[in-house]
DNA sequence: CTAATAGTGTCTGTAAGACATTATATA
DNA sequence: TATATAATGTCTTACAGACACTATTAG
C-alpha cells in the first residue's frame, strides 16, 4: 500500500491564520493548490518524512511544533488508486518560503479563511458573490485535511500551551493574544487575557527584558515555560514519542482559555 | 509498506475499565497478549478493516463507537520489518467474546489498570510487589497504543457525550456515573452528577420509562440524544466521515464534566 | 416501620467576563 | 503636552462542589 505524508503548516500572519500551500506541477490536479507532502521513504519515520517533504518543497528546515494529525484513505482520495496519507500538523512562527521544488511551484502562505467553507453554513468571503475563485480548490482531499488541522489547532489552544509555537522565541502577551484572536477568530479582552496568561502555571516564563522602540509603554517579554517535569495526575500528558521532542509544554490543567460564546 | 489496523476495544465491566485482548498464536510474540488487529485488505477502508479484524478474532459484530486513534510506525515496532499500524478506538457496552479465531486464542476482557504502569509514576497494583505478572506484557508496541487509547477515552468524556457509548441503549444516570468513575478512576457526587448530566443540552433524552425490580427508588431511563443538527459555531463538530456514522453526538459545549482534582 | 437508592434544594467559594484606573513609553 | 499601549484593580454573575433534604421503591 503506498503511504504518503501531508503537512498542514499553519502560521499567524497579519493577524490571520495562514496555511502553506504548493502549486502542483504534475498530474493529477496539475496547477491546483495542495498541501506539501509526498511518499514516505523506506526506513524513514513519519515525522522525518513530513519535515523532509516540507523542506524539499519550501526550501526551509522549519522550527515549530509538529504532531501527527490523522490518517486518511486509502480509498477514494487519489484517482490513481488507493493511497494512505498520514497527515501532520505544523504550528510555527512565520518563515519565508525560500525555494520552489522540482515538482512543486509557488509555495506560499494562504489565508485559511479563504479556503474553508464553514461546515456550519457560514458563507466564505468568496462565496457571498457566488463565484468560486479560480485555483482555490485544493487537490485531493486536502480541503478536509486542512479543516481537520485547523480544528485541531483551535482545540489545542484551549487546553495546551501550544499558542507559543506560533510565536518567536521571545514574545509579548499581546503577541500571544493576537495568536488566539487569529486562530479562534474572536476578540479577546487584553486585560483579562493578560491576567489569565500570566497566571497560568507552566505556561509563560518572563525573560526580564521588555520591548522598545514602539509606541506606548514597553511590554514585558516572555518565553514558553519548559515542559513540566511530571505529567499532571489524571490528565493526559500529551507526550509524542514518535514525533520530534515537543518544543512547548503539552497539556495545561486547568484548561488555559476558552473562546467566549 | 505493509499496513495493519489494531483495535483498542474498551468497556466498563464491574465498575472497572477493561480492554479486549487476544493471545497470539503465531510468532512473533507467540503466547503474548495483543490488541486484536491485522493487515488491511486491498480496497478496504480503515474502519472496515478494524471491525472485520475484531469480528474475526472475537466472533462478534460489535456495536459501539469506533474512531481512529493514531498511526504508529513504521520503524521499530515489528521485528519482521517496517509495518504501519493505524490504531482504532472502540467504546462499547460489554459484549461476550464468542469465538477464538485461527491465529488468535483466548480473546478476553482484561482490566486496564493491571496492564498500564502510570506514566506519572503511580505504581501499578502488580508493581508494588516488584514482580512482573507473567503474560501481562503486551506484544509489539501495544502497551503504548493502549495507553494512548485510554488517554483518548478519558479526555473525550470530558467534553463529549461519548460516555453513553459504554452503556446499553437505555441507561440510568447512575449507570452513566459509574462509567465516568471507572474511566477516570474517581468518585463523583451522585447528586451533582445528576444535576449536570440532566442539565447538559444535547446529551440525554428521557425515555419516560423507569427501572424496576431493584432495591430503592426506581431510576428514570435515558438514551443518548440524537446528534445535534448543526455544529456549534466556533467549536469542532467532531464528525468522522471516514469512520462509520457516529453512534452518539460528538462535542458538547460547554464541556460536560471534569475530573475533580 | 427500616433500608436503600433516586432526585431536588441550598449554600459558598472561585473564577470568568465587563470595565475603570494607573503606568510608561513616543511624538 | 497628547497619544498609545501595558499592566493592575474592582465588581458582578455564573457555576462547581459540598451537603441537607425529600421521594419512592423493597422487605
Amino acid at each position: 500500500m503506498p503511504v504518503t505524508v501531508d503537512v498542514v503548516a499553519l502560521t499567524v500572519r497579519d493577524d490571520a491564520l495562514h496555511v502553506l500551500l504548493v502549486e502542483r506541477g504534475v498530474e493529477p490536479f496539475r496547477g491546483a493548490l495542495a498541501l506539501p507532502g509526498g511518499f514516505v521513504l523506506p526506513d524513514e519515520r513519519l515525522g522525518e518524512a513530513a519535515r523532509r517533504e516540507l523542506a524539499e518543497e519550501t526550501g526551509v528546515r522549519t522550527p515549530g511544533h509538529l504532531e501527527q494529525l490523522r490518517t486518511y484513505g486509502p480509498l477514494g482520495r487519489d484517482p490513481r488508486g488507493p493511497v494512505l496519507s498520514v497527515a501532520h500538523l505544523l504550528l510555527a512562527p512565520e518563515f519565508g518560503v525560500v525555494h520552489a521544488g522540482s515538482d512543486a511551484g509557488g509555495a506560499a502562505w494562504h489565508p485559511v479563511e479563504h479556503l474553508l467553507r464553514d461546515a456550519a453554513g457560514h458563507p466564505g468571503p468568496d462565496e457571498r458573490t457566488g463565484a468560486t475563485v479560480a485555483g482555490r480548490r485544493l487537490a485531493f482531499d486536502h480541503e478536509r485535511i486542512l479543516a481537520d488541522g485547523v480544528e485541531r489547532a483551535r482545540a489545542k489552544l484551549e487546553y495546551s500551551a501550544l499558542a507559543a509555537a506560533f510565536c518567536a522565541p521571545e514574545f509579548t502577551i499581546a503577541d500571544l493574544r493576537r495568536v488566539y484572536e487569529a486562530v479562534w477568530g474572536v476578540r479577546l479582552d487584553p486585560r483579562n487575557f493578560s491576567r489569565k496568561a500570566t497566571g497560568a502555571v507552566g505556561f509563560l516564563e518572563p525573560t526580564g527584558a521588555t520591548t522598545s522602540g514602539g509606541t506606548g509603554r514597553p511590554a514585558a517579554l516572555y518565553r514558553a515555560a519548559r515542559p513540566v517535569p511530571g505529567p499532571v495526575p489524571g490528565r493526559p500528558h500529551g507526550q509524542d514519542p514518535d514525533d520530534a521532542p515537543a518544543s512547548v509544554p503539552a497539556v495545561l490543567d486547568p484548561p488555559l482559555m476558552r473562546p467566549s460564546r
